[in-house]
DNA sequence: ACTTTCGAACACATAGATTGTTCGATATGG
DNA sequence: CCATATCGAACAATCTATGTGTTCGAAAGT
């Protein structure tokens, strides 16, 4: 609730969060500490103040808690299609985390982009092997770039990867908001045989900075109903197979 | 106490362990599972029984819960001996995982040679640096290993290598017991200016199965008071300066 | 100098984890 | 095949950890 008031309205003291949430002061300057820490927000004196900029990603920790429920179902849809056996590499952000859960414990190899996902996979059960990719992590989300990251990826070869996106649209294909991102993403991708995009509706039909790989080259996406209709027909004339979760 | 237990006499039954505790059967059972399932032990109908097998190294759920205090001390002394703005790769074990709690927050670069190290810098605060290092978690230890460990290890360059060991001699110099865990230990030193072996007292005069590197290459040695005294004056001999701990 | 905001300290409440008991299911030995 | 011991699921009781609210002195801003 706070993060969405700040973020809505771009500033917000203390009392008025307090008597919008029904919480105490001494609470929401607590949680305004914890929220600033994660870098969702800016605290100043008397209450809080959004630090998105322009263009800018949205913070990690603010993403990882919206959508959840849709995040989860298009995680599972994925995890579905990926057998048992398969080499996965899994790309950063919120939802690639969710498939991370759902892979854990299954019998397959995963070498995971982000540190969120190493960290979910580190205490994987027996049958799930997984490799840790080199690296330098980048800021809250953790995503691994770099030449050691794209060393990593060009010493192996993978039956799947798994991307996350920014924006993905029919005519500016999967895009990212960070170049050292974007690398990645493309290293990933022409290390494996198949290319599995998963994103929730609201990134369909954005184009964020840096480009990844043409929307063509997706052989499947897994995404909501969320997703504007004619990008997705759009895209799926390109000859990518259409997974919607309800 | 039940790990303890079952581990000097080789076996125990649940009611011993019960009257042993002063715990419940249930109780002692539930403990038993997660025992079993972290490695400490082996579970069998009525009891428990040791799975310490001649020349294994000793389960890391075990380890870590013994001799803490020594190992915080001897952690503080290594991450006093680190100067702010080094770059250091950090050896698996659970000594090498204190020196990584001390370390989270100061400005040094860190690349941590297990999963576990890896957990605990992953959520660093600024001044600290990340770096990760490619590979396979071996065990439940969670050490790297494997090419991609090393690819990462020879292309980079270290201001110090904290080396945490399995055994350690004047005449067999530091040993490990697993081969691909020495090798990466043999390339971390290898990327590195200075040597740093930390290992509480009862490593020193043991040998272990794989050799890694004479005792006389080592510059510092860090370990605390119960390290049996000729071996230590032995080390010293060689070259090797010798900080004990209370 | 005055007001507002802040943060430390304490008491309290609540959610989650641990524990112990009971009892039916299951395995072991004769 | 049976008698006995052991096991594990389910529930209630208990303990612990985390979050919350209040108070009050300190710090910051006007």
């Amino acid at each position: 609730m706070i993060a969405e008031a700040v973020a809505s309205s771009g500033s917000a003291t203390v009392a008025e969060l307090a008597s919008l949430t029904g919480a105490s002061e001494m609470t929401i300057r607590r949680d305004l500490d914890t929220l600033s820490a994660h870098g969702v927000l800016e605290r100043v004196r008397g209450g809080a103040r959004a630090l998105l900029l322009r263009g800018e990603e949205p913070p990690f920790a603010l993403r990882a808690h919206e959508g959840t429920e849709v995040k989860r179902r298009i995680g599972e849809r994925v995890a579905a299609l990926i057998a048992d056996g398969e080499t996965v590499v899994l790309d950063s952000g919120t939802t690639c985390l969710e498939v991370a859960r759902l892979l854990k414990g299954r019998p397959v190899t995963v070498m995971p982009l982000s540190l969120q996902a190493l960290q979910v996979l580190a205490d994987a059960p027996a049958p799930t092997r997984l490799i840790v990719p080199g690296g330098q992590p980048r800021a809250a989300e953790g995503a691994l770039i770099g030449p050691l990251t794209l060393a990593s990826l060009a010493a192996l070869r993978f039956d799947t990867a798994v991307l996350g996106c920014c924006g993905l649209s029919a005519a500016d294909g999967l895009t990212a908001y960070d170049l050292e991102d974007a690398a990645v993403k493309k290293a990933a991708l022409a290390s494996s045989r198949r290319i599995l995009a998963a994103t929730d509706g609201s990134k369909i039909g954005h184009t964020a900075h840096a480009h990844v790989v043409p929307a063509g080259r997706l052989h499947t996406l897994v995404t909501d109903a969320g997703a504007p209709e004619d990008e997705i027909t759009a895209i799926a004339k390109g000859g990518t197979v259409l997974e919607v979760v309800a």
